[in-house]
DNA sequence: TTTACTTTCAAACAAGCGTTTGATATGTTG
DNA sequence: CAACATATCAAACGCTTGTTTGAAAGTAAA
């Protein structure tokens, strides 16, 4: 099966709305930006996705992050092991440059700058990540913890993994010679599962 | 001294301005909504700031951020319980809802979508922060550590903060019964100070 | 009161936005 | 080939944005 010029052009929007959106957010995304990356016209957006908030929803795909957690399921390992190898994939996923992965930069971005398509974001990818990292979490403390301190742990995860995608700008500024290369993240993620499994181990009984 | 007519309505300006931009980020936020706010004509703006972007600079003020700093160095306190003022005090400026201190929550917001003020607050405000808490670090520690580690941990800490303000439109959809009232805020500054506490403790010798 | 200066205001401006339109091209089917 | 549905395109629409304008109102000193 091979694909129709007007499928053509679909994907070609599709991969350049991903690219707009995850650098400039949802906001400061323009129709015309994206049409022209895409090599499209102006009212391609609108005639295959309908609107703007169309094409978002169509572009928006979780199907990453989920592989990254049933993998993790699947791999046969401990659970500190398996909160590290979660770390490393998720960080690579967030931070890598020239990624063909912006689903989850894109997750970030609308975070923090909410639109119509949040409540999609935080039902289907958001809250059964954090439901994923609770039962990681348990399983590494293993002992009977209160329900909103585990939940105080995942958002400590995730709010350090968030934070180099996020505050990238203000790092750039900070180290104008920072770049996020293959080993650069690793030593991201090592750090963050370190400063975590420390942190989770003292809850543990001794 | 009385204000002349015109200072009030700067000053009016001013304090809608920090609302907005704090409430709506610099892109979202229009100088129409803020004339609204502040009772004043559409032009007031550029007559007295010149432009949105002189508006932003002015409203920015980073002295409740350097107040703190320096009231918890001035406090005659161990290294670990000035780790713990100084989260409660930030979390109480980032979470505090009817605030009357929307100048971290500007800045937070910034942090996410660069301006042409960003570079100002990089310089004036957060990068004396880093240096606040990466010396604060060190003295935890009592190692001489590798300054790329201790660089990750501010990270750390920082990332755990102001997840709580950057993330907040998804933790409002994740748990609809969230209120950042002061019990709340300082349950989770302790739930950070423990949880990086105690990452921190594993780094220092025994 | 007159003069000079500052501040406010309704109105308009130019530019950018998402979206719509109607014509033109393209492809498919009888 | 003819007929029809699909896809593309330049152009324009309606709206919102930050900003400017020029007149009116307010203020203070001589």
């Amino acid at each position: 099966m091979t694909l129709s010029s007007s499928d053509q052009t679909r994907v070609r929007l599709l991969e350049a709305a991903r690219e707009v959106f995850s650098q400039c957010g949802f906001q400061g995304a323009t129709v015309r930006e994206i049409c022209r990356r895409a090599d499209a016209n102006v009212a391609a957006v609108n005639y295959h996705f309908g609107s703007k908030d169309g094409l978002l929803a169509e572009a928006l795909n979780f199907s990453a992050l989920k592989a990254l957690q049933s993998d993790n399921i699947a791999a046969d390992r401990c659970p500190e092991i398996r909160m590290r190898l979660f770390i490393k994939s998720f960080m690579l996923l967030l931070l890598d440059e020239n990624g063909a992965s912006r689903q989850c930069q894109m997750m970030a971005r609308e975070m923090a700058d909410p639109t119509p398509a949040l409540d999609k974001i935080v039902s289907e990818a958001i809250a059964p990540l954090h439901e994923f990292l609770a039962k990681l979490i348990r399983e590494i403390i293993a002992e009977p913890l209160d329900e909103s301190e585990v939940r105080r742990c995942v958002y400590s995860l995730i709010g350090q993994c968030v934070f180099y995608r996020n505050s990238h700008p203000v790092l750039q500024r900070l180290r104008p010679e920072l770049r996020y290369d293959q080993q650069e993240i690793e030593a991201i993620a090592e750090h963050i599962a370190d400063f975590t499994l420390a942190a989770l181990r003292i809850k543990r009984p001794a």
